[in-house]
DNA sequence: TATTTAATTGTAATGGTTACGATTAGATAC
DNA sequence: GTATCTAATCGTAACCATTACAATTAAATA
C-alpha cells in the first residue's frame, strides 16, 4: 500500500490530509515488514510532533484499519497494526515473537471446515502462527 | 476435566487445596460450554467469598492454565478461560460472540503449512472462528 | 478571506491486570 | 492436638493500554 493511494482513499470519503496522519502512514511504509504496537507509533511520531495526543494516534489507527489501509491484531494484550497486504488474495501470517516481522501463509483453513459449521453464522476468523523467524534464530 | 482430578494434579506438585480454588473449578464445571472472562469468575466467586481479591483470581487462573487444567484465550482485550478439552485430540474452536459457547473444530491447519515455514521455528499458533451459534441466531 | 467541519490537543477517566506486604490457613510432622 | 512450615489469601494500590471529551486548531472549499 502506497501512502498517496491511502490518502486519496481517505480524501474520497471526506477525510482530510493532515501532517500527523501522513506521518503515521510514513512510519508504516518505512517499517512495513511486521506488526507495530500503537505505543511504538506514538513514540515515533512524537519525534516530529511532540504534543501529539493518544486520541490522534488511536483515532487514526482505527480509521485506517476501518478503511482497510491497515490491518490489526492483538498481541500480548496490545493492539498492533501493519499495512494491509493487497498484493495477493486472502491469507494469514506467521508472526515472529522476536522482531514482529511477518511472513504470509497462503492457506486459509476456513474452506476446509465450512461444512462442519452448518447452522452457525461465521463472522470472522483468526489464524496466526507464532515463533522465531530465521533472522531471530 | 473432573474437579477431583484437577485438584489431585495440583496436589502432586505441592499446591494446596483451598476453598477458593475449589470454587473456581466448580464454576468452570457448572458452565463448561464456553470461555468465561476473568471478571465473571470474580463476580461468581464473590457470592461465596465476598472478600476474594483479584490476586487470588488471577493467580489461580494462571496456575490452572499453566497446569493445563484450563485453557485460555483473549477476546476483546479480556482474558477468558475454559476447561481444557482432553477428551479428544488437538483441535480448535468456533466461539459464539453472543454467548461465549464454543464448538470444537476437528481440523488443525498446521499440518498443511509445515513445509511453507522452512527455516522458521514455530512455537505456537491460534486458530479461532467467531460468529453466532444456532441458539443465538 | 470567510466559512465549514474534520482533526488535534491536553488532560482525565476507565478498566483489566499486576504487584506486594501483612495475614491466614492447608499440610505435615511430632 | 499442637507446632511448624509454606502456600495462599486479603486489602489495597499501582500500572498501563485504551477511551473519552471539551476546547482549540487547521484543512478544504467557496
Amino acid at each position: 500500500m502506497n501512502i498517496e493511494k491511502a490518502i486519496d482513499k481517505l480524501k474520497e470519503k471526506g477525510y482530510k490530509r493532515t501532517k500527523q496522519r501522513e506521518r503515521i502512514l510514513e512510519i508504516f511504509s518505512e517499517q512495513d515488514q511486521g506488526y507495530i504496537p500503537a505505543k511504538t507509533i506514538l513514540k515515533e511520531i512524537q519525534k516530529d510532533f511532540p504534543g501529539v495526543s493518544y486520541d490522534t494516534i488511536y483515532r487514526n489507527l482505527y480509521l485506517l484499519a476501518e478503511e482497510q489501509v491497515l490491518e490489526s491484531t492483538e498481541l500480548d494484550g496490545e493492539k498492533h497494526f501493519r499495512f494491509h497486504c493487497d498484493t495477493h488474495g486472502h491469507h494469514h501470517h506467521f508472526i515472529c515473537t522476536g522482531c514482529g516481522k511477518t511472513k504470509a501463509v497462503e492457506f486459509c483453513p476456513m474452506d476446509k471446515i465450512a461444512q462442519s459449521l452448518d447452522g452457525y453464522a461465521v463472522d470472522d476468523h483468526k489464524f496466526e502462527i507464532y515463533g522465531k523467524c530465521p533472522g531471530c534464530l
